[in-house]
DNA sequence: GTAATTTAAATCGTACACGATATTAACGTA
DNA sequence: TACGTTAATATCGTGTACGATTTAAATTAC
């Protein structure tokens, strides 16, 4: 194959990484979304996996976990924090004593109303149209499939 | 403009979720960066580092820190490790002895030969044309402008 | 020229991420 | 039914992120 070997370097190291423009996006929804959380006491990937036991309770840690795809290793800490915050409760399956079902406490059910407000102040604060965004999302979503079957 | 404000969690709570899906791509990156960054014993964002060291050496942690935009209380262990890593050194800059200036040591710099090759992978694990990922681009710093100055 | 302020790093504590391993339960097979 | 395998969590170690505080140097104000 014949490629483009020319130095990256010559130009700004970060102005061509459109990985450092996806950590940035990212970091910046973080940070719209930390002071509407804070007052619920949650934090990002705390409100995602509440938002999967609202729509969805109980749930088990791999259901949880193929959601927001993440794994026990990151996931049971987490979840032992929303424990300790009175929110959920964790208890074995006895049908099937290896699975940890997840299930929300009458406090935990309560906080949603105090979340709804969420998802509409991250729609303003993009700025962007829906239309806008669902492209957007479809262009990421692309981009996700594609990196994960490359080859390598 | 017109916002469907029904509740979010009628729909699938991943669904809607712009940010998650920023949040999979980034991750989706990280994956593919990886294995091209374990043999040169980096992790993604000691790589941004030396991207910018291997373009501009010295330069101090605040420095360093701008480019890629973290604080001193994340690069300072990091850049500990490069040392560590003997990839850097770190010396009190003796015209401001507040600044840590850092520069590459020889192994360091030629640790960018083995680098070289990165960018042109990750560029084809995209799939995409330069000209859709600079749309891309274009479109996630626009969010990310407009997130930074949302007033919340 | 000293005190108050600002600035640059570092430190500390909490919370993800994630690879590797361990643990325990369920399952399949001889 | 004992045994090897698979599956679901949990644990451990390393490395980010980041808010809050600390330390020390430089700058400003007076």
């Amino acid at each position: 194959m014949t490629i483009d070997t020319s130095p990256a370097q010559q130009i700004d190291p970060m102005e061509q990484m459109i990985c450092f423009d996806l950590y940035a996006a990212s970091q910046a929804f973080t940070r719209v979304y930390k002071p509407l959380l804070a007052p619920l006491g949650l934090t990002y990937p705390q409100y995602l996996v509440m938002l999967n036991l609202w729509a969805d309770s109980p749930l088990s840690v791999g259901e949880i976990g193929h959601r927001v795809s993440l794994e026990s290793n990151t996931l049971t800490p987490l979840i032992k924090r929303l424990q300790e915050a009175g929110l959920v409760t964790r208890t074995r399956d006895p049908k099937d004593e290896r699975r940890v079902v997840v299930a929300l406490t009458e406090t935990g059910r309560t906080l949603k109303a105090r979340a709804d407000h969420v998802p509409l102040c991250i729609l303003r604060a993009t700025g962007m149209s829906s239309d806008d965004l669902i492209a957007l999302q479809r262009n990421l979503r692309d981009l996700t499939a594609a990196m994960l079957t490359a080859d390598g």
